[in-house]
DNA sequence: GCCGTTTTCGGCCCGACTGTTTTCAGTCG
């Protein structure tokens, strides 16, 4: 970050605290100054070199010499000492629309929102409205907000593309214009961001159909407006793409605009060799007959390969594999019988074992692992060994209720930075589901961290680890370690990887579960569920797990509880 | 905390809009 921005942002959270604090006046003042520095075209060390900042409109003796401490040292005394009573990301809040200081701070004291990670988690999961002074419309005005901000960024979690897209078409399917109408690009794919959202439409009444589309009421900048293609902006700044194709291309054109580039560039390739031609419009022979167009499916069937699901199109070998019968058989969201990760309000979630059970089981699902945090994050209410006896009981309690449906017992054990776990063995010993989880000392080095997980995976009791590489899309990067290695101690030790289904996680991530699957590693989606709406995220994590060739026997979900057991010693 | 002078202290923007609540609080421009 340029020096300028770090003093203007530091500036504009004093003056947020301040004003928060009832302080005042003196908010406006730090907000002039954080203005006058902003918008500066010149380096503020520079300035401050020659003193020639003590001199900007907005800037007294005070201002200048906490501007002073900042270039100096990177940081403000008293901007750490304001922030002691508010240990949040106010700044980085207060960008969101909707969001000031007061919204901020509420959030932070009813939800422990910190940052805009945990912004969008909470208001994805509907508990915003919740709050007292807030409400359906503010959560909903939070999410815009979001959405405008990550598109800023250029793209937006599937998590979040998802809905909206979702959404958008019920509503055009409403319009009675559109005989067909499906999503095509990235979205389809399953990419884990996305950038603009593509739909591609037959409509008889191309028109009607185009202008119900830029009429739409959340649209808030029409790009183009044509009879085949149109392109808006709706509220939240994301772009949508509407492609308007004739009935016999229809397949071709889903083919064509669901690519990736890459896997179009290959398959065209791939028909040239054999004399042909391949675009939006159709599969041709060297005549201009058209060999294949109105459904996809046909397209690969005249190429001569398997059908290729829309997962696997980046031409990562999937064409070769095709040709020789040999892509795998994709698991799907009805293979998966169990979650293997959900909280419960016996640690930091927000749902009693009664809900999240209620919830898994409109889902489906026929059982759940209870992995509670364990004790390391006592803050959050991480269970100590006695509260897990307790809870342990409870849920012997609760099964002996339930019907058809399983609750197992386990636990979230944190990885400790010698790769030890912070819960005794005789305990974990007694637990179905042990998920050791990485919560603090991201930043080893590659070796030693790789040495972490590999103990980890070399635990007796440990079944699955946790969102393996920590990290978090556009937020935090993934700790660094010799994964072949790891995942060589893991397939030794019969030790799962995680697929953490959180939209911000999803990790591992597709690539590290191709890898994971050809070291023979086993993988084990977790929801992290911390409220019952969480079990939604399921489908995110078997898209993630498509994405990396996995079949139904790849994952641990997809048994029967009484067949879960896999770890041997 | 800054600024402009009434030259060393007093003044510093506030109304529209939204959402939630029921008379107001918070955000935005």
């Amino acid at each position: 970050m340029m020096m300028n921005d770090l003093v203007a942002r530091i500036l504009f959270e004093i003056a947020d605290l301040l004003g928060l604090e009832g302080v005042a006046f003196k908010p406006q003042a730090y907000r002039r100054a954080a203005e006058t520095i902003e918008s500066l075209s010149e380096p503020i060390e520079e300035l401050v070199a020659d003193g020639r900042h003590a001199n900007l409109p907005g800037v007294g003796e005070a201002i200048a010499k906490k501007i002073a401490e900042i270039v100096e040292t990177g940081h403000l005394k008293y901007h750490d000492k304001l922030k002691a009573n508010l240990p949040i990301d106010l700044f980085a809040l207060t960008q969101v629309d909707g969001v000031g200081p007061k919204t901020a701070k509420l959030l932070y004291n009813e939800l422990g929102v910190c940052n805009l990670s945990d912004l969008e988690r909470v208001a994805l999961a509907g508990e915003i409205r919740n709050v007292k002074g807030l409400g359906a419309k503010t959560e909903a005005k939070i999410l815009r907000g979001l959405t405008e901000i990550r598109s800023a960024e250029g793209r937006m979690l599937l998590g979040r593309a998802q809905p909206l897209a979702q959404d958008l078409i019920e509503r055009l399917r409403a319009s009675g214009f559109f005989e067909r109408l499906e999503v095509a690009g990235s979205l389809r794919r399953g990419r884990e961001t996305i950038g603009d959202l593509d739909l591609l439409a037959i409509a008889e009444d191309a028109a009607a159909a185009a202008e119900a589309f830029v009429g739409l009421s959340d649209v808030e900048e029409v790009l183009a407006h044509g009879e085949k293609k149109s392109s808006v902006r709706v509220s939240g700044g994301v772009q949508i793409d509407l492609r308007i194709v004739p009935t016999d291309s229809f397949g071709a054109a889903l083919q064509y605009f669901t690519g990736s580039k890459d896997h179009n560039v290959s398959l065209r390739k791939w028909a040239v060799a054999r004399d042909w031609k391949l675009n939006e419009y159709g599969l041709f022979d060297s005549n201009g007959k058209q060999l294949a167009g109105p459904e996809e499916a046909e397209v690969y069937e005249c190429l001569g390969l398997q059908f290729i699901p829309p997962e696997l199109r980046e031409d990562r070998g999937e064409i070769e594999a095709a040709e020789k019968g040999r892509l795998p058989i994709l698991v799907e969201v009805a293979d998966i019988r169990g979650d293997l990760h959900v909280h419960t309000d016996w640690s930091d979630g927000r749902g009693s074992l009664e809900e999240m059970v209620a919830a898994a089981r409109t889902q489906e699902l026929q059982y759940i692992a209870i992995t509670d945090h364990a004790k390391f994050a006592e803050v959050i209410g991480g269970l100590t060994s006695d509260k897990l006896r307790r809870q342990l009981d409870a849920i012997a309690a609760l099964n002996e209720t339930l019907d058809g449906f399983r609750v197992l017992t386990g636990i979230e054990a944190n990885i400790q930075s010698d790769g030890s776990l912070d819960m005794p063995d005789e305990l974990l010993a007694k637990l179905d589901v042990v998920v050791a989880s990485v919560h603090a000392h991201f930043r080893q080095s590659k070796a030693d961290m790789t040495a972490r997980l590999i103990r980890v995976c070399e635990n007796e009791h440990v079944d699955i680890v946790g969102h393996p590489t920590t990290r978090k899309i556009g937020e935090r990067t993934p700790i660094e370690a010799d994964w072949d290695a790891v995942f060589e101690a893991t397939a030794k030790h019969h030790t799962a990887m995680e697929i953490n289904a959180n939209p911000i996680r999803l990790d591992v991530n597709a690539d590290l579960v191709r890898r994971a699957i050809d070291a023979g590693v086993k993988l084990a989606i977790g929801t992290d569920a911390h409220v019952p709406e969480h079990f939604s995220f399921m489908p995110l994590a078997v898209l993630t797990a498509r994405r990396g060739w996995a079949t139904k026997a790849d994952l641990l979900n997809t048994r029967p509880p009484s067949k879960l057991q896999y770890k041997t010693t």
